[in-house]
DNA sequence: AATTAATTCTACCTTTAAGTAGTATTTATA
DNA sequence: TATAAATACTACTTAAAGGTAGAATTAATT
């Protein structure tokens, strides 16, 4: 019951970036070694964050990465949908392929609740909101 | 963000038991068969559910599995324990290791409440909670 | 033009979860 | 006692996630 690897550290990059977003360009090996990340996970991970397009990348000497939208337009949700983590409205619990109304699983009355202020909270948190929020390693 | 499928099958076997617990004893290719779980799968689980003291199994000819516990003593929280699904108090929704009120992470504080939810809904449905509620399959 | 420091690409390796196969063991019944 | 039908054990295979390696590309600086 947690965020894949991936989607975890996206998140905490992307903190951090906001946090430091007035700065010059931060580049993946300082990024790697201020979060603790793999160097080459996190490279990965940053070129699909570029795709996406939250993130631009600057390549060659004195490159790295800056925000392509405000910090105030990236949802935490968005980073997830990019990692194929996404929280689903029919997403349920007891991984039944078709749990609705008709045909619902044992847990499905309680799990509607904690589904939702999960995707209120992905949802709803952007990247600005969270800046400046708490420790970031 | 999502049960292994160990737990979600596991929940869904002992809940499917449950609705029948008063019929003859179960064996593992009826419920493989009504459930939809791979034959060899459902067996290596109910293994451990018989060894985590859940079930009792009666080997041989006519054998099957039973109830070892009431019902209404044994929690979702229990059966996802067995499977190292449980959803601890100290963890981090970004994967951090000590997050507390000291060091917190960026979602520290969106995360509390769903979480809290999500550990009352475990620990507080009981298979005799949930039994006849949905379908199983 | 050469060097250096950065991202990107392709391919691979490792670990873990998920699932399968085959055999051994157990027990009721004919 | 032989047979059939059940669980249990050991080992393996497959798929996906997590992570790594090395070369290619890009661009500022000397």
């Amino acid at each position: 019951m947690q965020l894949s690897n991936s989607s975890q550290y996206a998140i905490r990059i992307l903190a951090y970036m906001a946090d430091n977003k007035d700065s010059k360009l931060l580049n993946a090996t300082e990024l790697a070694k201020t979060l603790y990340i793999p160097y080459k996970f996190l490279t990965k991970i940053m070129t699909e964050l570029v795709k996406s397009g939250l993130v631009v990348s600057i390549r060659g000497r004195d490159g790295g990465y800056k925000f392509e939208k405000k910090t105030s337009e990236i949802m935490v949700s968005d980073i997830l949908a990019i990692f194929n983590d996404s929280i689903k409205n029919e997403q349920c619990v007891l991984g039944i392929g078709f749990c609705n109304g008709l045909c619902k699983c044992a847990l499905h009355d309680q799990w509607i609740e904690p589904k939702h202020l999960l995707q209120k909270m992905f949802q709803e948190s952007s990247l600005e909101d969270i800046a400046g929020k708490g420790c970031k390693i």
